[in-house]
RNA sequence: GCGGUAGUGGCGAAGUGGUUAACGCACCGGAUUGUGGCUCCGGCACGCGUGGGUUCGAUUCCCACCUACCGCCCCA
């Protein structure tokens, strides 16, 4: 093989592209019905934008970023995730300005980057859908935006989803408890993983996001964050849980969970899925929360934020596993076949007569027999076969075939260069 | 970055240190000067992931690399 795909890279092909666009589809419209727009943000950033916004002790940050010079010699990254992008569009536009109603809400879908070792539902380039709420602290942005996140989810045809949640409260609880887990954990320090032991003072809140059976030990009889939530950050999480219950909508409350990104507070959730994709084992496929102070870390008004990204390899995976039924149109109406030269140049202007009326046809380019021609008409499933020979050319009248029944009928060119639409029902009735 | 498994035509899949690399599907052609299904007949890898090495000879043995898949790490 000359060539290939970079590694952890993948073609999206046709018969696979057409999911895509069902699943792009669906968020967009169910997205609207919550009144977000779209908002494009280039796919490569500053170097900056993401060691400021997603921390850089993170391992995005610190492995796994495509990062680069370019021939201006300035660092460039191909985005690793889509938040940081957008908080700084918002603040370069000016998106924080009277003009603009609050809150302002986007939604965005592309790809992200992240040098990795590529596994199933991971890839080196990968592709989200996310949305971003700017500027308002209420508990009904969050649970709203996680209610649009389950319903989007849903409209995909996902069952047995799970919503986790946690509270990482506002810097300054963030902080407290911040030090009473390194209190906790430093008597400990022998016992833990080594990676463990390098986040302990990095990010210790890591250590409890740990697989290592000996950390988990260790950690389950760590203080739990949900402790050290001060007033302010109490009674906002509070409100969300309430709102939760309010719609009804089945949460966990997982106070070990943390996020991989350093801008979270507040609220933070996570949607997994338990399908056959993941061999049964829940994977996340939906995550986000809240980023207050992230607009300000990245030089614009101090601004709240929420926002979520799923993966979308994630979700076509869970989709294939659980068999779920997109409405995909192939169809062709009309197939045109032609035999010897004249006819192939009379099909030519009937073919575009047809497409403009506003059917789909499509016709052979191989010299093949009529016999072929028929076949691939047939394994196309075009409902209607046009057919043209030297006679028809002749007398300027196509047989049309109603592939269904089999009952042919002829019709003049005029009549399909001028109404194509009356022929094409005209044939479909032909018994 | 670490560990494991694998890599033969468009797809699936057999196979061997040595003349022409099974078979199935798909595709193309013919039987049927211009009509879809079935059947029958015929065609379809100067090549066995890439590059080296061993050998008289390698797809088969050895090494390296690449890629995919699984796990770790981490995450969507």
């Amino acid at each position: 093989m000359a060539y290939q795909r970079p590694k952890g890279t993948a073609d999206i092909l046709p018969g696979e592209s057409e999911k895509w666009q069902y699943v792009e589809a669906t968020a967009r419209n169910v997205f609207k019905s919550y009144h977000f727009s779209e908002v494009r943000t280039p796919m490569f950033e500053n170097f900056d934008v993401f060691s400021r916004s997603v921390g850089d002790t993170s391992d995005i940050v610190t492995k796994e970023m495509y990062d680069f010079h370019d021939k201006g010699d300035r660092h460039i990254v191909l985005r690793p995730e889509g938040t940081a992008g957008v908080v700084r569009a918002y603040v370069e536009n000016k998106l924080y300005g009277p003009e603009h109603p609050k809150p302002v809400k986007v939604y965005y879908m592309g790809p992200m980057f992240r040098y990795e070792r590529p596994q199933s539902g991971r890839m080196r380039e990968f592709h989200q859908i996310g949305v971003e709420v700017f500027g308002s602290e209420q508990a009904a942005v969050d649970v709203e935006t996680i209610a649009m996140a389950m319903d989007f989810l849903k409209h995909c045809g996902l069952q047995d989803l799970k919503l986790v949640i946690n509270s990482l409260g506002n810097i300054a609880s963030r902080q407290a408890y911040r030090q009473a887990l390194i209190d906790f954990l430093e008597p400990h320090f022998a016992e833990l993983s080594h990676d463990s032991q390098e986040r302990l003072h990095k990010n210790p809140l890591r250590v409890l996001d740990s697989k290592d059976e000996k950390d988990q030990a260790i950690v389950a009889d760590a203080p739990s964050i949900l402790d050290y939530l001060d007033e302010e950050s109490t009674a906002h999480f509070t409100a969300v849980k309430q709102l939760l219950g309010d719609l009804d909508i089945p949460y966990e409350i997982d106070a070990n969970m943390v996020r991989g990104l350093d801008y979270y507070n507040h609220t933070i959730f996570e949607i997994m899925s338990n399908s056959k994709a993941f061999g049964g084992q829940y994977m996340t496929v939906c995550g986000g929360g809240r980023y207050n102070g992230l607009a300000s870390e990245l030089g614009g008004p101090e601004t709240p934020g929420f926002g979520f990204a799923m993966g979308v390899e994630r979700l076509l995976l869970i989709m294939d596993a659980d068999k779920v039924a997109m409405p995909i149109d192939h169809a062709l109406d009309v197939y045109l076949v032609s035999i010897g030269d004249a006819a192939q140049r009379a099909n030519l202007k009937l073919i575009q007569a047809i497409r403009q009326a506003g059917f789909t046809a499509e016709r052979d380019y191989l010299d093949r027999k009529a016999k072929g021609q028929f076949k691939t008409a047939n394994r196309l499933n075009a409902k209607v076969v046009l057919t043209l020979g030297d006679s028809e050319v002749e007398s300027a009248t196509a047989h049309l075939k109603n592939m269904a029944t089999g009952a042919e009928i002829s019709v003049p060119f005029a009549q399909i260069t001028t109404d194509f639409k009356a022929v094409y029902e005209t044939v479909l009735a032909a018994e």
